[in-house]
DNA sequence: CGCTCCGCTGAAAGCGTCTTCATCGACCCG
DNA sequence: CGGGTCGATGAAGACGCTTTCAGCGGAGCG
């Protein structure tokens, strides 16, 4: 019974009587079909369990029903958070998501000089972290469909980002009016070949709101961490080993963060006792470990740039969107007031 | 300069004086190209960016250079590392990788309704979690291409899958060696709609490990958490309330395991001293909170997956391939002996 | 009753590439 | 020197669907 092949479209209009362009009419809910025309072809797609070959119509359509998604690295929380919103909208939409890795400098040459071939294989991108130069951002203009970043703003696309600086001075208040004056700082890599703002910007707004509060900002209380949580760990043990010891400890990420805390109570320190960590992300097992971080809604991010995008694709032409999202402080165990110092 | 379309392999071919066909097959390294004609045609298609029309080479060849990854739900640390595996290897050898989320029962028989649509959108798929039944594989098999399976066996699919009971069993007998004989079991949903057998078989290889130590197995002491941290976390809490209190609980994944400390925690016990905690996976920052666990090297899973499938890919025809690979203990800190019973 | 308009339908021309088949020399060998 | 072989190339037909355009008949209207 089950065909050798795939039934096509003219199986299809074969067994209705019809001709293949009214079978394409029918099942894509187009205008001018007879009700009743479309009900029998209907059934008949059914029985034949024809379904459109996907190239074929793309090719002829122009259309891919396809989203792109590139991301430095899969694996880690942020980024998996984010194809998890994608994906949910996107399936809702009938559209397939396409997922890419930059991680290396030369992966990242790679895509750009092929950001032409992009074109035909994708309606639209969308860019995790991927902090485009304006020479960047004009070959990726090259592609020829919407593009949604998140995580930096250019100009030209829409984005979705939060303000990191705010997030930042938000923990290091936080840290501040706990009572800390000396306070490490375990960053992400401020460049690796390329600007990367956001560990930047996080570094700017808690040295901003240090200053703001008087409390001496330490260039020496700085370690980078990699934002992993090997790398956190490392560089909470390098800042506990110093002689001036930082009482508390701001991580550029939660994942840093974990790391940080592990080793911490493996060296044997109390956390918050003898040093208070806080993180940014509020990564999912964040509230059991019970780190305080800066919350970002990074699914949402997710969703909401898809939503974007969708809409780009739909109205071409249609200026760029930026959506800025809300960030907050989470209070949780792993800070608290310093020791009495040993004075 | 810049066509305001892209060019065509049309366009390649007026330009270097030769017919399409040639330019087809020059820049595919096919042979009988002279070679001098090879290079003028490698020239000319670079000056012009010319690019091959996804679909239409799709189209025409029949293969997609897409493979397809079908997984539970985006978000969790497991998936996050199979797509992150798999990805790594995709890239390398030129394919695009597209991702889908089977999270309900709607979305999963949409999928099985539609497996012979994904024929022509990929050249092969990996299945993570997704517990086929007979039928279920039956429609798969439809879809034409390779499939290769993670986490379970299915007689006509490549897999690659662990020994859960052995992981589980060693789980079990370190609880027992310590000295606990009031153990819990904190499970995944041991159906959901369909078989689910890794939960299942964790609990069978935790139940024979029990029996074969001549502990008893208290089917009171065991809770479904979803595995999710926070249904780790809500399951504890219910052990943790009962009469005979459990001194260790087996967590069938590291997620829940998270869910549990913390909780315990909160609420006044101390990890190892009051209870015992032992997960499942080796989570990224599983080694950070000290936590106890049965590691499986998911990361690997998923570039093994899709190493096997594009050898499939490669060799149609070729006999299921099933690849085991080896679990093992990770001793930490969230385990140890029980405390003193109050006799 | 004739004309126009509109809804429904089919024929056919793409969409851009791959792939088969035929052609055409050049070269080799007996 | 003729037949055979082989490498290089081009012409043309898929691949399966979408979309434009024209046609056709019936309904509405004056």
């Amino acid at each position: 019974m089950t065909p050798r092949h795939r039934s096509t479209i003219d199986d299809v209009a074969k067994a209705a009587g019809v001709s293949a362009a009214t079978v394409s009419r029918a099942l894509r809910d187009l205008p001018n079909v007879a009700p009743a025309t479309r009900r029998r072809i209907a059934r008949i797609a059914s029985d034949l369990e024809y379904a459109p070959h996907p190239q074929a119509s793309r090719l002829a359509s122009g259309k891919t029903m396809t989203v792109g998604l590139v991301a430095p690295l899969f694996g880690l929380w942020y980024a998996s958070q984010v194809v998890a919103g994608a994906e949910t909208v996107l399936s809702g939409h009938g559209y397939d998501l396409l997922v890419h890795a930059v991680d290396t400098a030369d992966n990242r040459s790679r895509l750009l000089r092929h950001a032409a071939s992009l074109r035909g294989r994708i309606d639209g991108l969308i860019l995790v972290d991927f902090f485009a130069t304006p020479e960047h951002a004009d070959r990726l203009r090259q592609v020829g469909r919407p593009v949604v970043t998140i995580g930096e703003k250019i100009p030209s696309f829409s984005s979705v980002t939060i303000d990191n600086e705010r997030g930042a001075a938000m923990a290091a208040r936080h840290l501040i009016e706990l009572g800390h004056q000396c306070i490490g700082l375990i960053t992400g890599p401020l460049a690796h070949g390329h600007p990367s703002p956001v560990p930047g910007a996080r570094a700017a707004g808690f040295a901003a709101a240090l200053a703001a509060a008087g409390v001496v900002h330490d260039p020496h209380l700085t370690r980078d961490g990699g934002f992993t949580v090997a790398g956190g760990a490392a560089a909470v043990e390098q800042l506990l080993a110093m002689a001036v010891r930082p009482t508390a400890v701001f991580c550029l990420s939660d994942e840093m963060a974990f790391g940080a805390i592990g080793r911490a109570q493996q060296l044997g320190y109390r956390v918050p006792d003898d040093i208070s960590i806080v993180g940014f992300d509020d990564h999912d097992v964040a509230e059991s470990f019970g780190l305080s971080t800066v919350h970002q809604p990074v699914r949402a991010m997710g969703s909401a740039a898809t939503e974007i995008l969708l809409q780009a694709i739909a109205t071409p032409g249609a200026p760029p969107v930026h959506r800025a999202v809300e960030v907050a402080l989470m209070r949780r165990r792993s800070t608290g007031p310093p020791a009495p110092s040993p004075a």
